[in-house]
DNA sequence: TTACGGCATAATATCGATTTTTTTGTCGCG
DNA sequence: CGCGACAAAAAAATCGATATTATGCCGTAA
């Protein structure tokens, strides 16, 4: 299995095609689809084998993910895979729901025409993708919830939104694959939000916004194995 | 002057006495009391002799700070200071009053009698310290703000707190140094907050709190040099 | 004079090896 | 038979050196 794929969270700040960069984005793929399992311990040497690089490269990819709350360091113990619980998973769930409904009405506040046109092109993407069950679904699908946030002018905000994001998305894996997901039908609710969002309605965008959130939320839950 | 203070925000997951521990708690130390100063460069070398340790803890600490916030990698340029500016520092004030708001209103549903009575006791500390003079009043103010939101039941809501804590910790230094905090008298703004608590009030509590960082963040805005 | 390109310098990123710490397994003693 | 200490193995953390990349300078040409 190859794991070079896009969808950089921190684009920002690791934009070159360095060592660390490729892994970083390996090992966080591989975590968030369940490669690698909750609680596995995560050792350096055996990671190098399998990415192919040294160690030093490795080390600071998990050392960039312990800051995305997907990778947990212990002590002089070495790092392992952020465990799941529903605890955890419930948190995830109201954070999105409180931090998404601020970072959404502030970005509809700040809304321009350039960014509705790029709302309704990845909207347009990710309903293509889904349709033609292309591979690529997932990342459009966390682009088009982040062009919603697009005119949001807070960075750190929108930071903590797509964190939530991944480790959210973790538990669609965890649950019962990927696939899973479109068992239940959510174009609809893409529309809504994106009816409203595009009318400029803060309540209701965010209204369906939230309402989306707690759907899947409430899906997802019941699929969740063991713990909590 | 020595950075190997306590304090730290990764205590769980950043326990020992090891040689990125201590970097990781030095260099933040160093950002946040503006001893390194807005979008000054970090180089590895430069550090290296100064902290007296190897190249490898420096750069793994520098990559943790860049999950706080305070520092930021460039492309393959290495490691810098984050900036500060006006706009970033009012950003990280309302999501202190967003999330702190959220997780004091869970902390007091959850709230235990040995809860309270930290709360209490981290108050006396800190008051102690205020009057006192002691160098140790920061961290104690902080810990004070933190036992507050002790009974919050979600530990990356805190680690947000925390986080933003830091961030904006950092522009009192910045605005002229630590001691300026005094010539506000916050002292009874944190006992209100502390009898709300008590009580049981959320919704005092809450408004007191996010008074107490209005009116420090209006006191500091005024402040902020240059940019934004 | 200015823009461009290449060369020297400096800094980063990465590797391989060493040191330190933790973990595992075993043996002897109670 | 269980427990603790010791030794061996594994793993993590760290170091020193090398390779790679960016930066600044200078000369040349338009």
């Amino acid at each position: 299995m190859l794991y070079n794929f896009s969808n950089p969270q921190n684009e920002a700040t690791l934009s070159d095609g360095s060592a660390t960069q490729k892994t970083y984005l390996a090992l966080r793929k591989m975590i968030v689809i369940g490669d690698l399992k909750p609680g596995e311990k995560l050792k350096i040497e055996g990671l190098r084998q399998r990415l192919g690089t040294g160690a030093s490269p490795i080390r600071e990819a998990l050392s960039l993910l312990t800051s995305d709350n997907l990778v947990e360091r212990i002590d002089q113990r070495g790092f392992r895979v952020s465990l799941t619980s529903r605890k955890n998973f419930e948190e995830i769930l109201m954070l999105r729901c409180e931090l998404e409904d601020i970072a959404l009405r502030q970005s509809l506040a700040n809304r321009t025409q350039d960014w509705e046109e790029q709302v309704v092109v990845s909207h347009h993407r990710m309903v293509r993708a889904q349709v033609g069950g292309d591979a690529a679904f997932e990342d459009l699908h966390k682009a088009f919830h982040m062009a919603l946030l697009g005119c949001c002018d807070a960075p750190i905000l929108l930071k903590f939104c797509s964190q939530l994001y991944d480790l959210n998305i973790r538990y669609r894996y965890l649950a019962s694959g990927a696939m899973n997901y479109k068992q239940r039908d959510v174009s609809h609710e893409h529309q809504n939000i994106m009816d409203a969002v595009i009318a400029g309605d803060g309540d209701t965008a965010s209204a369906e916004l939230l309402s989306h959130f707690r759907h899947t939320g409430a899906f997802l839950a019941g699929l969740i194995p063991q713990q909590g």
